[in-house]
DNA sequence: CGTTATTGTATACGCACCGTTTTCTATGGT
DNA sequence: ACCATAGAAAACGGTGCGTATACAATAACG
C-alpha cells in the first residue's frame, strides 16, 4: 500500500487536532451523518472518516454509538423562546409544539429516533424515560402559568398526567409517522390540549 | 465431527415435518424466544435450534427476522371481548385498555417492541403506521357507541384525532416505560379520555 | 413400486458493523 | 531535549443476518 504520489492518502503528516477541537469535529461529523443517512445509516467508521480521525479517538470520548447520538442530540436541541408577551394560550402552545416538530425534522429528530430504537432493542432499561423527561412537562407548565397570569380560563386542578399528554402525543406521532405536520399540531392543540386544560365557559355554551 | 454414538446428534434420520406442522413449530419457537429473551435477543439461529430445524426452512417462509416477529404478533394478538352488557363507559374503557396492557406484558409486547425498533431503524417506511392502525380507533368507537346507546353523556361531535388518543398514549407509555401499570390506565381513563369525550354535566359542577 | 420434484437438514460462507488491540507518530509539557 | 499523552491507521475478533451448497427424506406421479 505504498502510495507513490498524488492525493493526500494520510492524515499523519498534518497539524493534529486534539481535545476540544477534535471533539467538536467529531460531533459535527455525527450531526452531518445524522442529517444525511440517519442514525441507522451512521456507522462509527463513517463518522471517523468524515471527521478525519480514527475510531479510537471517538471511543476514547464516548463508550458507544448510542452515547454519541445522545451527545449530539443534547447539543442540537435548543429550547424555544416563548413568543413575546402580547400572546395567547393557543399561540404559545402552537409555537411550542411547532418548534419541537421543526427540530424533529432535522438531525435532532434522527438522533431521537435512534435513541428510541436503541432503547427498545437493548435490554438496557429505560434510559429513554430520562431523555424524554423534562422536555415535556416543564415548558408546558410555564405556558399554562403565563396563560393564568393573563386570566385565560386555565384550570387549576390539572391532573399530573396532563403535563405529559402534549409531548407524548407529539412524540408518538413522530415515531409512527416519521414526521409531524402542521395539521396534526393544530388538531392536537384545538381538539385535545385546550379542551383538557380550560374551564368550560360558564354561560357561553348552548 | 463423526459422533460414534450417544445422543441424537442429528435430525436427519427422523420423521420429517413439513408444511403447516413445521410452520407452527417455527412460530411456537418464535413465541417462546420472544417471551424468554425478547426480540433483541432472538436470533434466527436460536429460533431454528429451538424449532429443531435450520435457518433455510425459516427463510423459505419469511423473508426476514422482522417478518417473523410480525407474523407471531398477528397470531398472538386477540381482540378482547367487551364486558357483558350491564356495563358502563368507564368499565368498558378500563377493560379494553387493561386487556391491551396485559398483552403487551407478554410475547406480543416483545414483538411489538421489536417491530417498532426495526421500523425506526430501517429506512423502510412506515410499516409501523399499518401495524398500529386498526388496533386503536375501531374498538374505541364501539365502546363509545355502546355508551351512547346507554344514554351516557358521550359527545357526538368528536374530533377524528380523539379516536387515536387512548391507544397512542398507551403505546407511548409502553415504549417509554417498558410496561403499563394499572395506575396509568386509571389516570388515562379518568383524567384524559373521559373528560375529552363526555359532555360536561349541565348543573352538577359547582 | 420406482422415478422425480420438492422440501427439510446440515454446514459453511460472505458481509457489515461494533468495539478492541496494536503500532507508529505528532504534539505539548517540563 | 526528553517524555508522557494522545491522534492516525490498520488489523482483528465476535456476532448475527441472509445466502449458497450438498445431501437426505418425503410426496406425487406414473
Amino acid at each position: 500500500m505504498t502510495t507513490p504520489d498524488g492525493e493526500p492518502e494520510s492524515f499523519r503528516n498534518r497539524p493534529r487536532r486534539r481535545g476540544a477541537a477534535l471533539e467538536e469535529a467529531i460531533i459535527d461529523a455525527v450531526t452531518a451523518e445524522l442529517a444525511e443517512v440517519g442514525y441507522a445509516g451512521m456507522t462509527m467508521e463513517s463518522v471517523a472518516r468524515r471527521a478525519g480521525t480514527g475510531k479510537v479517538s471517538i471511543y476514547r470520548r464516548w463508550p458507544s454509538r448510542l452515547a454519541l447520538a445522545i451527545e449530539a442530540a443534547y447539543r442540537l436541541i435548543e429550547l424555544p423562546e416563548p413568543p413575546p408577551e402580547p400572546s395567547s394560550l393557543r399561540a404559545d402552545l402552537m409555537a411550542w409544539l411547532t418548534a419541537i416538530a421543526r427540530q424533529m425534522a432535522g438531525p435532532a429528530g434522527e438522533a431521537f429516533r435512534g435513541i428510541v430504537a436503541e432503547s427498545l432493542t437493548q435490554a438496557g432499561q429505560g434510559r429513554l424515560a430520562d431523555v424524554t423527561r423534562g422536555t415535556g412537562s416543564e415548558q408546558f407548565r410555564q405556558i399554562l402559568d403565563r396563560a393564568r397570569r393573563r386570566s385565560e380560563p386555565v384550570r387549576d386542578d390539572l391532573a399530573p398526567l396532563l403535563g405529559q399528554v402534549p409531548s407524548s402525543l407529539l412524540q408518538h406521532r413522530f415515531l409512527v409517522h416519521h414526521e409531524v405536520d402542521q395539521d396534526y399540531i393544530e388538531q392536537l392543540v384545538d381538539d385535545v390540549v385546550i379542551p383538557l386544560i380550560t374551564r368550560p365557559h360558564p354561560p357561553t355554551l348552548a
